[in-house]
DNA sequence: CATTGTGAACGGATTCACAGCC
DNA sequence: GGCTGTGAATCCGTTCACAATG
């Protein structure tokens, strides 16, 4: 139980987990064995049995995985037992259109502000989000208690802002500007950058070896399946 | 120099180093040795030298690596050194703003094409970019021979339209729709999940060890990454 | 003599194989 | 009998240490 002890390959994992697991409770789907989790998402069923037993023994042996019960439990691994306050730094076209997604999609998360520099978006609404100037971050982070933002401001700018939004007291950071960030120790960043996942996808389009057509279960695995893109 | 040798940690760090060059190159830095480039990546030097090595000698003894040549090496190797035609499926929040970004500021793609099923959207544009109806794909993609394409498609229409873009040549998808997608073995995917990413963050934000404010360079280790600390 | 290029050592994540249990 | 939970074996990326060299 011990959450510093492990791997961020793990952590990744949950949500899809959790993910596949919300599916099928919709399917009215009751139980789950580790090997079916593991045609849905692409992982070993070994590796899910793994994964999930960092955290305790959830299954019943012979049966499988209970799937509300997994659903709950995975819930409350994560942290999403309750809504998460979030902000969003930089309210161009992807800032705005990741707010807008939040908004409507994320359950999970509840999207508190979005902030800019310019002058000239500062006031205008996304749904009923005002778009506020960066100065009034600090003072709402720290009244709010806010620990996660996400950042979409142009790259030059970046830096500067993750400076105020961690002294505000973000302690986590998705971050789509293609920059590298500098963070206290205590700081967790993802980066999700767009151009290197593009880049790295043209990379494979260069070697044609055309195989045979047979249908691949890419459970997203990547080795360590890392970035997230976007920006 | 057998591509399929290489793994995919090691082409994931190419477009870093590329970034790293470009605002060397900017600075006129002529020269540049693994050490520098480790601090400014954050990747240690031996691993950097040791991921160029895959692909030949670039450097001098004693003296580092020429940043102009190091640059055209990394392009070539990549596939950047021509415009890639690339088109977008999903012409939502999403999918508009990737376009819009593309468009601006992505001097490596050619971002030739947006589709989406909606009636609503078709004919709408973006910059100089109409948005087709996803029937006009297929026929697109094979006449213009396009290779890349990215999915910002509701969840529930995703398989679908990467059905209809691997069957008219697509053969790697940056995709942005919360699910598994299955692909033919010859089709390279890229999950670029925003729900993920946040999800994983609040996991860490459970954890506040607020330790000493040192600062630490996080080179986006994703893939090796391991263990995390805190606490 | 600073720095690259690389075989060897290391370590962590995945896979294997099976014991444990419903 | 079937499926979970897990120690052991394996695999593979990273780090180490140093020989090679401009």
């Amino acid at each position: 139980m011990d959450k510093r002890a492990i791997s961020k390959s793990v952590i990744k994992r949950l949500p899809i987990y959790l993910r596949i697991l919300d599916h099928l409770i919709r399917r009215e789907v009751a139980m789950i064995s580790s090997r079916e989790l593991s045609n849905e998402s692409g992982f070993t069923a070994e590796q899910i049995r793994k994964d999930l037993a960092y955290f305790g023994a959830f299954g019943t042996r012979g049966a499988g995985y209970n799937t509300l019960y997994l659903r709950e439990k995975i819930i409350k691994i994560i942290g999403l037992d309750q809504k998460t306050d979030i902000v969003v730094f930089g309210a161009g076209n992807l800032g705005t259109a990741l707010t807008r997604y939040n908004y409507n999609k994320n359950p999970y998360v509840n999207l508190v502000a979005l902030f800019d520099r310019d002058p000239r978006l500062v006031g205008g609404m996304v749904y009923d989000i005002e778009v506020m100037s960066v100065e009034k971050a600090p003072g709402l982070i720290e009244s709010r208690d806010i620990k996660v933002a996400m950042i979409t401001v142009p790259a030059e700018a970046a830096q500067e802002v993750v400076d105020i939004a961690v002294k505000g007291g973000i302690r986590a950071i998705l971050n789509f500007a293609p920059v590298k960030l500098n963070v206290p120790e205590f700081v967790h960043v993802h980066n999700a950058d767009l151009t290197i996942e593009l880049q790295s996808l043209i990379y494979y389009c260069g070697t044609e070896s055309e195989g045979q057509i047979k249908e691949k279960n890419q459970g997203e695995g990547e080795k360590g399946e890392k970035t997230l893109p976007l920006e």
